[in-house]
DNA sequence: ATCCATTATCGTTCATTGGCGATTAACGAT
DNA sequence: ATCGTTAATCGCCAATGAACGATAATGGAT
């Protein structure tokens, strides 16, 4: 179970649109670079680093450094767990 | 359908704990009045009333003005747009 | 050792949020 | 008409968020 707070946070994260479309990718193509997600929104680099630095601090999100890239996935645990919640709302 | 735009504003209003508990609250209870909300949490009125005016303008909830109070409930709509929502993810 | 590609971080700016007390507004009851 | 109850709004302050450009850091390739 997730606290309250926990689920505030993932909540807040998702809390824009920008982050609820690149959350929404990453689940449809279950892993990428920041490079490719800069690619698509029209946002500077530093703006999206900052997105998925929040992604990740809210737990929805983690990346895996390999070499220079790094790779951002869906945390399938924690998404399951904001389904089950949301679910009992 | 919910444009990302709506979905990132319900999301962001849930972003918070305390408006996450006054959320279950309103579920659980079906409708109450601000007042009574007040009570529960160890914040002031106006706090009180500024997080429902945020839940408010998200639309997830709604409230009906009745004499001096404020009937509050959660939109039964909005919530299942979002219950669809996040189960698809 | 150097360069390039990739990502993270820093510093800045402006806008928004979260909390409060105080005030205002709306209404019922006396 | 006044009073009390209830809720919304205002003004304030400190903190956070969103965006950017510039810079730093990491590691692969030459």
């Amino acid at each position: 179970m997730m606290t309250t707070d926990q689920l505030a946070k993932v909540f807040k994260a998702l809390g824009h649109p920008t982050r609820i479309k690149i959350v929404e990718h990453l689940i449809q193509i279950n892993t990428c670079v920041c490079g490719e997600i800069v690619d698509i929104f029209p946002f500077s680099q530093s703006t999206i680093s900052q997105h998925l630095k929040l992604l990740k601090e809210s737990g929805i999100v983690c990346g895996e450094i390999e070499g220079p890239k790094t790779y951002f996935c869906v945390d399938k645990a924690v998404l399951n767990q904001i389904k089950t919640y949301v679910k009992k709302l």
